[in-house]
DNA sequence: GTCTATAATTCGATAGAC
DNA sequence: GTCTATCGAATTATAGAC
């Protein structure tokens, strides 16, 4: 008896799978992490991970997937657009450490299906968010520049561990990085 | 006979697997990167690159280094020292592509010799030039927010590919990153 | 100095018993 | 559904002929 409510073992195996798959992949990027690395933490045989998922690629698709949720900016006060860009994206990261943005950040450097997925995340919900405020004049030059800032906290913060930048109070980044990201979104 | 001018077959073969190590090491980064490549590359034996430089963690370490050679800001215009480092730092990237920076931006999220390479870079090189100008006060986290936004900016320009990034006329990212790491350095 | 051959691991993936 | 056993490919690294 197969319903909505009731989780069968398949079920919960396969979510032990994703669960672990992200753990992994997040910390230790796409190549470096191994079917076994998470198998072992599912506490299940590695070759479940495979009848599961077919493949170690298929795997990380299922699991390299990012919605950054983008609040309506338009919505609250034009003079905080870049403080409220800044909070949201610190509280999706901290959240969900080990969720689709960490998997796709950790891996994008080196393994081009990881690039690609994050230049669709810029592409398919960063640009449409900012080109609807700021006016339309280039748009993809100012979301990319915010996308470098964003990205740029987000590898020293939680990727590189850069110390200074790990040990500055939320607030602190709020402020600072959040000027940057009005004058960008705004043109000033 | 030996001597400084004159470069033995050795030193010739020495060159060219530095050389072919880098541009490997910079565009797949160190995991994905092999000896096997790194031969090829240089147009030689696999069995070669081992030989003179032992194993392949030996080549990465050889290869990963990186001065950024910042000049002093103290010098010029305090009032265009984000100008100054945003120019200085495309400069950089772009007269050495393959260079120690593309080795470690490449491998740094998946690699944590590259990542400490990194944050070294940081602490020897960036912290103690941004210290010298804009007060000693939180001088460390100044120049992490300095880190941030160059570190995201070269990984989307150059690493990530990303579109409208790419194609952002030079002098256009002085200008609009320049007042960012202006503000970041002197606190306005 | 250079290359052939191969050792020793490790990986993703498969076959098949239970 | 699950696990044991293993295959085949790829890797770094070594031994030794030339």
């Amino acid at each position: 008896m197969k319903n909505a409510e009731h989780q069968t073992k398949s079920d919960r195996t396969r979510a032990a799978i994703v669960a672990a798959a992200q753990e992994v992949f997040a910390a230790k990027g796409y190549e470096q992490a191994t079917v076994r690395d998470i198998a072992a933490r599912a506490a299940i045989d590695p070759a479940m991970v495979i009848r599961y998922f077919g493949s170690k690629d298929a795997l990380f698709a299922r699991v390299a997937v990012f919605d950054l949720k983008l609040p309506d900016l338009k919505a609250g006060d034009g003079n905080r657009i870049g403080e409220t860009l800044v909070r949201h994206f610190l509280s999706v990261w901290e959240t969900d450490a080990n969720g689709g943005f960490a998997v796709l950040l950790r891996s994008a450097a080196s393994n081009e299906f990881a690039a690609k997925k994050l230049r669709d995340v810029f592409a398919g919900q960063v640009l449409p968010a900012l080109a609807r405020v700021g006016g339309t004049a280039r748009a993809a030059e100012r979301a990319g520049l915010v996308s470098s800032q964003l990205l740029g906290l987000a590898l020293c913060r939680y990727v590189l561990k850069l110390p200074p930048v790990v040990a500055m109070p939320r607030e602190s980044i709020i402020g600072a990085v959040g000027k940057t990201i009005q004058r960008y979104v705004t043109g000033r």
